[in-house]
DNA sequence: CAGAATCCTCTCTGATACTG
DNA sequence: CAGTATCAGAGAGGATTCTG
């Protein structure tokens, strides 16, 4: 609902680019890369999740997983033990998912600082201007 | 305020990495990749975007012009003319990270059938399960 | 253990009106 | 032209409670 750019009929390829904003939604979920990145190291379960990322409450996590799952990037894997157990694991195309997310990682590490400074200067610069 | 995941304590690399989160939040700004994009083309003026993107309100792509100048992302430059004239246009830093998101989009073109398949299937089963 | 359901708050965002 | 200020609605997200 609501995908205005989508809508948007100018000539430039940025601004009617639909499946970019699709997979940017999904990045931009506080937690979904985080989760995507915990799995790719290994499959989780549910609880196991929620105590290692230890800040994500119950539904966030079952909110993120169930979208994660819906696009195809993790697998819910569900085995008929006593206290029911739950496995998630990431798929293939997470898998590139993540890998491809990564540089970004690296972009993020690189430039953080570079980044606070300009915040800091521009912080400087506006208290004099307000 | 409130980063919780920077708080966490875990051993795994993925949960304590704010530079990551930071970026990430930056990048999930509905409008701040397609505004980077932008800018990347050409320098612009405040009005010219709104009219291309054509879906954001003033209000938005004020406060996203606003973070991306505060981070060091895009420049803000009046000319003093009679009606004043703001240009924007992307730094060098804003430049790399463009460079950096742009994999993301071809992810997205590539992979976007994929997921859209994945969600199709799992509405299918989820309408049987519920 | 693995969630679903409920309540409630707080932020984000759009619409509208005003300014230099 | 290039914004700021204010109001109001929608939705994100946390805390808590309950279930199979």
């Amino acid at each position: 609902m609501s995908w205005a750019p989508c809508a948007a009929q100018t000539p430039n390829a940025y601004v009617a680019d639909c499946p970019t904003r699709v997979v940017l939604d999904r990045i931009s979920d506080k937690w979904a890369v985080l989760i995507l990145g915990l799995l790719a190291e290994s499959p989780m379960r549910f609880n196991q999740l929620l105590r290692t990322i230890q800040g994500i409450s119950q539904k966030m996590l079952s909110k993120t997983l169930k979208n994660l799952e819906r696009d195809g990037f993790v697998t819910r894997t569900v085995a008929p033990t006593v206290p029911v157990t739950v496995e998630y694991a990431i798929t293939d195309l997470g898998r590139t998912l993540a890998a491809t997310v990564d540089p970004l990682r690296l972009w993020a590490q690189t430039h953080f600082d570079a980044v606070l400074d300009a915040q800091r200067r521009y912080d400087a610069s506006a208290a004099g201007t307000a």
